[in-house]
RNA sequence: GCUCCCGUAGCUCAGUUGGAUAGAGCAUUAGCCUUCUAAGCUAAGGGUCGCAGGUUCGAAUCCUGCCGGGGGCGCCA
């Protein structure tokens, strides 16, 4: 609609710019003015028109003379009302309302595709560590993952989410450390802790063994040589099949149930979870070893300081001339990344390396499947298995992406550099360079927060804007705490409002407006913003926060609701008015408020687009927002009283409008992972 | 030392490929519920966009150099 039209503005203006003075231009530049008054959309490009001409003929001319004769052949492209010069010589376009707006009534009510995808896209998300409950930091991974692909899959794209489960790591391993060698407990002992019934949330299995973990962590600093242990549990849980991988592979099976439920209260799920337990039982690195080695993209060192390893060169050459004097081995290949050991194991940028390419088909080889559980809509989850008689053969297909998107904290920028680089040298096609480590900064804790905890902290720290959460120490704000207390609080809140309602009607929503202030919390900042998290600011159900987008669609509801007729039918109606009777709607200052209200709402797609092109959540978060702020404005002008509303046609343009608005909103947060209540 | 990110109102943050008078929430102050539900709205105050140069018709945005805060740079994962 819109967008379609500014693309036909944007060609018309190229081709009369070739036209009138000869200059070809790839793209225009277009903005949104400022002010509805100024326009719909408006071109600079008359300034950078005058400069070229100059340029080219010496010739001077004014930018205002330039817009103006280009101004006329614009008004020719259907759509266009007007054109106006204003300014220094912006060039602007007003559209025809009532013709965007009657085709914004009758458009589809789905977000519009663009591209037709190119492939599988796979987006792997959360990937926590198996040995301990989630915190606020593993849901913010975990909501941008989810966001991104729901974005992604409204463009048209083809999405397979992947959670990667480190089994065999050393997380894993100080857990088992602390159940054998700490507490002394048995496989079945432990199974006893982990299926008891959970009575508070301090029993859950995930919450003991956040403290254990932490205990464990102590322990070491205790005494160092107890390390030792830890470098033998992970030995033996790396090799399988021996007691202690047993009791590893249960542990971190229950932990990751544990995590499963936790992001299912937040409408998060995933196709498969690809265990690295596999990736190393199934020799999935012998295979990329060997395609390594014959693309080149690894090589021996037999000298220097990385003699007798295989290594990925940082550089392929320097630039001529520069630092030939300091050319020793030390400088050179500073920035080399090891890919195998002298000692002939390899790291984990290696195994990572691997795990990509059979992402991407480039493999030769596949895990085994098993059906692992349904998600809380009925959705199928799949989990790898090293086992072929458990495995399932009815599998959906996995794997075979074109492209790999990763949401991993920044710190982790360096190795997964690495991995894309590997992943390239072996992998030419052009649609993996689209491939992305999307990086995300931390949570923090505000000092305040991490004293709310129990955290005794130091004078320093106390100083400090921010405090580091820490799984080893224990200090971080549990997922499950966070979202109880969310919906503690929205249950009282729903009931001083709805008494009315069932208990389980009541609970509901709670859990819905609960979900709405997580979620958009941690979407209303930039991925590279780092949040210093305050449980103020988090449990805030006003102002710019979740539960207000969802009460404003509320609202766009319950005027049809307390109308007594159905959209459709209005819609119907509306069919009926002629192009002079909606224009006349769209004239005036009041006009000009209600166009503007519409015309934000038409450009959601244009929003999506931008967001899904950046990886960035945020944009479609920001501009629900804003969306909600101009209807909630809109629905408080005492010139848009609608249901008291007298002239008949007027009342059914302002209710199509409401309903557009509705829609586009509902959609926005239906992307970010927000349901909308049945009542606030 | 090399490198990435951040620095915008008292606080927390937005600000598309450079564009018109730099925005929002919170907090503060003053108002609005016989009204399509106030989880809302209106108004006010609050800014050397870290500093200094440069490029440009035009810079919060691009370039260079500083200052301040955080992260990364391992034969750990």
């Amino acid at each position: 609609m819109a967008s379609s039209l500014t693309n036909e503005i944007k060609q018309t203006l190229i081709a009369l710019v070739r036209d009138k003075f000869s200059v070809d231009l790839d793209d225009v530049v277009s903005e949104i003015p400022p002010k509805t008054e100024l326009g719909d959309l408006a071109f600079p490009l008359a300034f950078d028109l005058a400069k070229r001409i100059k340029a080219a003929t010496g010739e001077k001319k004014n930018p205002r003379e330039i817009a103006n004769k280009l101004a006329d052949g614009l008004k020719t492209v259907p759509g266009v009302a007007r054109v106006e010069i204003a300014g220094p010589g912006y060039l602007n376009v007003f559209f025809s309302r009532a013709d965007i707006f009657t085709q914004l009534a009758s458009a589809s009510q789905n977000v519009a595709t663009g591209t037709q995808p190119s492939g599988k896209l796979i987006v792997e998300h959360t990937s926590i560590n198996p040995n301990k409950a989630a915190h606020i930091g593993h849901v913010r991974n975990s909501v941008l993952g989810d966001t991104t692909a729901r974005i992604l899959k409204a463009t048209g794209e083809n999405v397979e989410i992947h959670n990667y489960i480190d089994n065999t790591g050393v997380q894993v391993a100080d857990v088992v450390v602390g159940f054998m060698h700490l507490e002394n407990k048995s496989l079945a002992e432990i199974k006893a802790i982990a299926e008891r019934p959970v009575a508070k949330r301090e029993d859950n299995f995930d919450y003991y063994c956040w403290d254990l973990y932490s205990r464990v962590g102590q322990w070491y600093e205790e005494d160092k040589t107890r390390l030792q242990i830890r470098a033998q549990t992970l030995h033996e849980i790396e090799e399988g099949n021996n007691a202690t991988a047993e009791i590893g592979e249960y542990i971190s099976s229950r932990i990751v149930d544990c995590h499963l439920e936790t992001m299912a209260r937040l409408d998060i799920s995933y196709d498969l979870l690809a265990r690295e337990s596999e990736i190393l039982h199934l020799h999935f690195w012998a295979h990329a070893f060997e395609k390594l080695k014959a693309s080149g993209a690894i090589v021996f060192e037999t000298e220097g300081r990385n003699k007798g390893c295989w290594v990925m060169r940082a550089e392929e050459g320097r630039t001529e001339g520069e630092t030939e004097g300091q050319s020793d081995a030390e400088s050179e290949h500073d920035a080399d990344k090891i890919i195998v050991r002298s000692n002939g194991t390899v790291t984990y940028t290696g195994k990572d390396i691997a795990y990509h390419l059979w992402k991407l088909g480039k493999l030769g080889l596949d895990f085994h499947y098993r059906l692992l559980r349904h998600d809380h809509h009925g959705r199928e989850v799949w989990i790898t298995t090293g086992d072929e008689s458990s495995a399932n053969n009815q599998h959906p297909p996995f794997g075979n992406g074109t492209a790999f998107l990763n949401v991993i904290d920044v710190g982790q920028s360096y190795p997964q550099a690495n991995v894309k680089k590997g992943v390239m040298a072996i992998d030419h096609d052009e649609r993996v360079a689209r491939s992305a480590h999307l990086a995300y900064e931390k949570v923090t804790l505000t000092p305040a927060a991490a004293i709310e905890l129990g955290t005794e902290l130091s004078e320093a720290d106390q100083q400090r804007q921010q405090i580091g959460m820490s799984g080893r120490k224990g200090l971080g704000v549990k997922a499950d705490d966070l979202i109880d207390r969310l919906e503690t609080k929205a249950l009282a809140e729903v009931q001083s409002r709805n008494a009315d309602l069932s208990e389980a009607q009541q609970q509901k929503i709670a859990r819905q407006i609960a979900v709405a202030a997580l979620r958009y919390f941690l979407l209303k900042f930039t991925r590279t913003s780092i949040i210093a998290f305050d449980f103020e600011e988090a449990l805030k159900f006003r102002g710019e926060t979740g539960p207000y987008l969802q009460y404003s669609v509320r609202r766009l509801s319950n005027i049809f609701t307390e109308l007594g007729r159905s959209a459709d039918d209005v819609r119907a109606e509306f069919a009926q008015l002629s192009a002079e009777e909606v224009a006349t709607q769209f004239s005036g200052e009041a006009g000009d408020v209600l166009w503007s209200l519409v015309y934000f709402a038409s450009r959601l797609d244009d929003v999506v687009q931008l967001s899904a092109n950046a990886f960035e959540p945020t944009h479609v978060a920001k501009y629900a927002f804003q969306l909600a702020d101009q209807f909630n404005t809109f629905y408080q002008d005492k010139r848009f009283h609608i249901l008291k509303e007298s002239d008949a046609k007027r009342k059914t343009v302002l209710l199509v409008a409401v309903d557009v608005v509705r829609q586009k909103l509902a959609q926005a947060l239906a992307l970010l992972g927000i349901e909308v209540p049945e009542k606030m």
